[in-house]
DNA sequence: TTGTGTTTTATTGCCTCC
DNA sequence: GGAGGCAATAAAACACAA
């Protein structure tokens, strides 16, 4: 063994391992320094992974070397390793024999931990990754359930609305009938009602063109017509009345969709009772 | 002191590129 | 085909609670 080397036990350590510190050797690096070496056991004559830098990088001392077990790097080689990674992570072979030799290790060993600091730096990068887009599914999942509750109420209150004009057009076909001096039977009011094309229903002067016929305006009012539209949502072109300008069909392309909160405040001035 | 979980160093096998 | 990268894994080293 190199009698430069000074053999000092580490008594800060718990472990029954014996610690071997040496001074280091010619590399200008591990001057004055003690990087620690392990030996197996107290008394062991186990060489130790390091001898001086110089002679470690000698592929024929190396060769010799060769450690029975793993060594941990010591602090002055992780802090120049780090700092080399934070240049630039990939290592060029030039690079990698003046890190080697720099810090005494092999050239293998240099790429192998920096192969080992990308995988641990891919790994953070998937946590943090990771972290970010559950906080933000969170949040969108907050956002959902506040939509949903808002969706809720909204329909509620169609459906309210809807029941109060229906039950408002009701009214005004007992008054119509009436006023003509008729008496009006349950068979007038169902014959006022069946077949009713929607377009006229929405706009009273346009007339003419077939776009969508439904069984009965108070169905159109009342569940058929939620079940036709998309729920929540409705056709911008029902409430223009230009669909003849499109296929004889139901079709939703070109449609807008508006929410029936929408729909049913434009009713309520537009869509009178043929 | 010991058991256990974590981190670090090293190996293996497969893949891609030149 | 060799070099180098990566994923998976082994195993030593380490940290720490009990």
């Amino acid at each position: 063994m190199d009698s430069s080397r000074h053999l000092i036990f580490d008594s800060s350590s718990s472990s029954t391992r014996a610690r071997l510190l040496m001074l280091g050797g010619g590399n200008p690096i591990f001057r004055g320094l003690r990087p620690v070496v392990a030996v197996e056991e107290l008394g062991a004559t186990k060489r130790p992974f390091f001898t001086s830098p110089d002679e470690i990088y000698e592929e024929q001392y190396y060769e010799e070397q060769l450690p029975e077990k793993k060594r941990r790097l010591t602090s002055e080689q992780v802090n120049l390793l780090e700092r080399s990674f934070e240049e630039e992570n990939k290592l060029e072979p030039d690079r990698k024999s003046e890190l080697a030799r720099k810090l005494g290790m092999q050239p293998k060993q240099v790429a192998v931990w920096f192969q080992n600091r990308r995988a641990r730096s891919k790994n953070k990068q998937l946590e943090q990754d990771f972290d970010r887009l559950k906080s933000s599914y969170d949040s969108l999942l907050v956002d959902h359930a506040a939509h949903l509750k808002d969706n809720e109420r909204l329909q509620l209150e169609v459906k309210s609305l809807l029941e109060k004009l229906e039950a408002k057009q009701e009214a005004s076909l007992v008054t119509g009938l009436k006023l003509n001096g008729q008496v009006p039977s349950t068979a007038d009011l169902m014959a006022q009602k069946i077949p009713h094309k929607l377009e006229d229903m929405l706009s009273p002067g346009s007339g003419g063109s077939t776009v969508v016929e439904m069984e009965g305006a108070n169905q159109l009012v009342g569940s058929s017509r939620e079940s036709y539209l998309v729920e929540g949502y409705h056709c911008e072109e029902l409430i223009h009345g230009d669909m003849q300008s499109e296929e004889d069909d139901l079709s939703d392309e070109g449609c807008n969709y508006y929410p029936d909160g929408m729909f049913m405040e434009h009713n309520n001035q537009e869509w009178l009772w043929n």
